[in-house]
DNA sequence: ACCTGTCATACCCGGTAGGTATCACCGCAT
DNA sequence: ATGCGGTGATACCTACCGGGTATGACAGGT
């Protein structure tokens, strides 16, 4: 009962991903034939069948879907290993960082609650530096994990907090984000059916792990975009009330009454021991 | 920037746990000099020292430390996926054991919680088959982790429950274990500072995580040596409530009015997303 | 000084990961 | 039907490297 290796979880990954070995070989930077025999050897070792080898492509079976959530957590971990390693050892550039924390954080979320949080953390005596890392919309649960990063600001229900420790930090009602000459922009409040399913505003749809969700809305990047639309009357979304402090004058917020409310939370790997890590989250709690 | 793998893991790890290369290299089956040969690779790789080969011994650097434990917890998800991926393809034995999940539980905690969860469980409509692994007094977070169990029964605050997500199922408080003829066992309730340091009667010390605690009372390693040792008037133990249903003739049970509180819960890995899991906390939470 | 215990170095060998060439198999077009 | 393209599997070879043995370097204790 030999451990797998990480080597065979980045092949069989790979193929499990691609579903065609030709590809994954390519993506892995080797030939087919190798890469081939690799999977039979993980198969045989591991006394099971993974893929379900067809003339019409590859498909998994169960016990390949397990192992393709359980590997990418260990390869998260592994690489995790690595790069926190690395950092520690200050093998990163400048030597011996030991003092340094990695917060990953929406890029044009919190933004108010990211500025007291860094003011108040730097007037903390023995504080670490604290690189701040923009982050895509939910790319933050990722980068914990695979320990590009140490911390992060979370928003609930957008993100999920499983398998880390974590703090509530505010609670925050959502808005609707209309553009100014819209006829429900008057209303003083609305309800989440108000804005669902509006044929003149549909809903703009974000990437979520890579892909977008399906819909009639407008696919955008970032909030940049998203704002341009809105202001040009070609869509609206829903956001957190700190949205508004980067509203353009085109824009017009109406509160929800009925939106879930979105909690930010300041998230870490549940077994981190980092002495840094245990001051900034004692100062969030504190904000 | 190659990944590590797990079997260098594996070797520093023994090391970092070891402090000496020669006892380490036994350890893993292998002999001294491959073994410092793949640690100096591994340093070489990751641009850090690991160790401090002083002349009286090894010690961990701070990177080193890191190392260790980020090492772990991948060690500990690879070898899960790998006893996962087995299970779920069904090569432990009998084949395709899809519907299936280990449950781990403290030898000999939680006997009627236990009870009444595997009977309810049993009686719902597309059940999966409990397998119960007994574990130590604080194993079932490592069973968790490594893949040896699906679910646990874990006590706060005797487990820890970071990392893993959990439902509250009871609360009890606790009861000081005393031999039946002793001063303190005429009392209708204790408190903790009674019981603390009593010369004539020491408390009982388990093993935790292969060790134990430093102290001055009897070493015991099951529940059924220190039940004989208190009736022997030779020790005491604080345990929860749910404890007088294996009490002995000799033994008295005494609440303790300000001991912690003992909250039993169900736990899980948190990217867990089996539907048999699913079920079973539904029906632990109902109980 | 000697011996002892420690980790590092030198050198050799065999397994295996990876490459190239090719096969076996099917769907599909002509 | 019959070749063609595209798939994954097989055969075979090479080179690297992981592992073993023997030995060195170096410090402490006697």
């Amino acid at each position: 009962m030999d451990a797998l290796e990480i080597r065979e979880l980045r092949y069989f990954t790979a193929v499990a991903e691609e579903l065609h070995f030709g590809r994954a070989a390519e993506r892995l930077g080797m030939a087919q034939p190798p890469l081939s025999r690799a999977i039979q050897h993980l198969e045989r070792r591991l006394g099971v069948s993974l893929l379900e080898r067809d003339r019409r492509g590859v498909s998994l079976t169960g016990a390949g879907e397990v192992l393709l959530y359980e590997g990418r957590a260990a390869l998260d971990a592994a690489t995790a290993a690595a790069r926190r390693t690395r950092r520690a050892g200050g093998a990163d550039g400048q030597g011996g960082s030991r003092n340094r924390l990695v917060l990953a954080v929406k890029a044009a979320a919190s933004h108010e609650l990211l500025q007291k949080l860094l003011d108040a953390y730097a007037a903390e005596p023995g504080a670490a530096e604290i690189e701040v890392l923009p982050s895509g919309m939910c790319e933050q649960e990722e980068m914990l994990r695979d320990g590009r990063a140490d911390v992060a600001l979370m928003h609930a229900p957008f993100n999920s907090l499983a398998g880390f420790d974590s703090e509530e930090l505010t609670t925050e009602g959502q808005i609707a984000v209309l553009p100014a000459g819209h006829p429900l922009a008057a209303r003083e409040t609305l309800s989440m059916d108000d804005v669902r399913d509006l044929p003149d505003l549909p809903l703009a749809r974000w990437p979520r792990h890579g892909t977008y969700p399906p819909g009639p809305g407008p696919e955008v990047r970032d909030q940049t975009q998203l704002a341009q639309l809105i202001a040009l009357g070609r869509t609206m979304a829903v956001f957190p009330d700190s949205a508004r402090s980067w509203l353009w004058a085109g824009h017009a917020a109406v509160p929800l009454t009925d939106a879930p409310p979105v909690v930010t939370s300041i998230a870490w790997p549940a077994h981190s021991r980092s002495l840094a890590l245990a001051g900034l989250v004692r100062t969030a709690t504190r904000l």
